[in-house]
DNA sequence: CGCATTTGACCAGCGC
DNA sequence: GCGCTGGTCAAATGCG
């Protein structure tokens, strides 16, 4: 599904068979029944094995223009408030996965992982951890402080935070999936919300590879290209596009292809400030990770 | 001045 | 028991 609670993610590679959490037509069944906050997972207690929902958004969908000025996971359509506090690349998927924490809140428990799918470049993948220990207002209030002082709209979507049931709701619960065609399941009220959150989510995606492989819409690619032209299709001489295209497929395998991949970020030139550390630890992999 | 992002290092879980 | 990978923390830097 393309929500769901995985109890345990541990070294799947990355979004392992999230790929397949697609979306199968079916709407999520999102369960608000979200496994209890167990103090798993928090500093102490770093446990991969944590309750997960898993939500896989089409890139498409948030390729759209990011407002500037908006924080990475802080984003004007989601009432809360994300603070990466992390970002690592992932064995065996070209993309880095970045760590987001609710700072809407001081002690939300609340956090989420993004990563691109390295098996379909053009959507992205969030897990969501733990719920919101706080209400929701009290994160929309706290982003509209940010915001509110931006002169620009930039909010495509403003998604009322009272569309979603307040009180205790989690992410997850809220957690919106979105087709890969395209077509959002809607499921919840924040369906937009959601969509749109990930635009923000995805700019270090973006940024960290421009992996609009030919698989991805053309609307995608362009988007890339407007976004991170001077990055990656002005100065790089390498079509990644196509090196990652392959990887996708490569990656369906493994092992090797690892190698392969990482051969291929190599040929970045400077790609990216992402890989800048990325290209150590992936470099590193050929023999030694970290 | 405060907050968010970025980056390096460290810790802990899991697999072999 | 060892090694690997993922996840989180903490410090530094940049931007609003």
């Amino acid at each position: 599904m393309d929500a769901e609670w995985s109890g345990d993610e541990s070294k799947t590679g990355a979004a392992g068979g999230v790929s397949s959490a697609d979306c199968p037509g079916s709407p999520p069944p999102v369960s608000p029944a979200p496994p209890s906050t167990s103090p798993a997972a928090t500093g102490a207690g770093r446990r991969r094995s944590a309750n997960k929902r898993v939500v896989t958004v089409p890139l498409a969908d948030v390729s759209g223009p990011r407002p500037k000025g908006v924080g990475e996971g802080n984003t004007p359509t989601d009432a809360w408030a994300w603070r990466k506090y992390g970002q690592k690349p992932i064995k065996g998927s070209p993309f880095p996965r970045a760590y987001y924490r609710c700072s809407s809140s001081k002690g939300c428990p609340a956090r989420k992982q993004v990563e691109r799918s390295r098996a379909e470049p053009d959507k992205v993948i969030v897990t969501y951890s733990f719920e919101h220990s706080h209400s929701e207002a009290m994160a929309a209030a706290r982003a509209q402080n940010r915001q509110a002082p931006k002169p620009k709209p930039a909010q495509p979507q403003p998604v009322p935070p009272e569309s979603s049931s307040s009180g205790s709701h989690d992410v997850a619960a809220a957690a919106t999936v979105v087709c890969a065609g395209g077509a959002p399941i809607a499921a919840e009220t924040e369906a937009g919300a959601e969509a749109v959150e990930v635009h923000d989510e995805f700019r270090w995606l973006y940024d960290g590879v421009s992996v609009t492989s030919s698989a991805s819409p053309p609307d995608v690619e362009a988007a890339d290209e407007m976004l991170y032209g001077a990055m990656f299709f002005g100065d790089p001489p390498a079509p990644l596009p196509d090196e990652f295209g392959d990887v996708g497929g490569l990656f369906d395998g493994e092992g090797g292809e690892e190698d392969a991949m990482f051969a291929g970020l190599g040929e970045l030139p400077e790609c990216a400030m992402v890989f800048r550390r990325h290209a150590g630890d992936g470099i590193s992999v050929a023999g030694r990770v970290k």
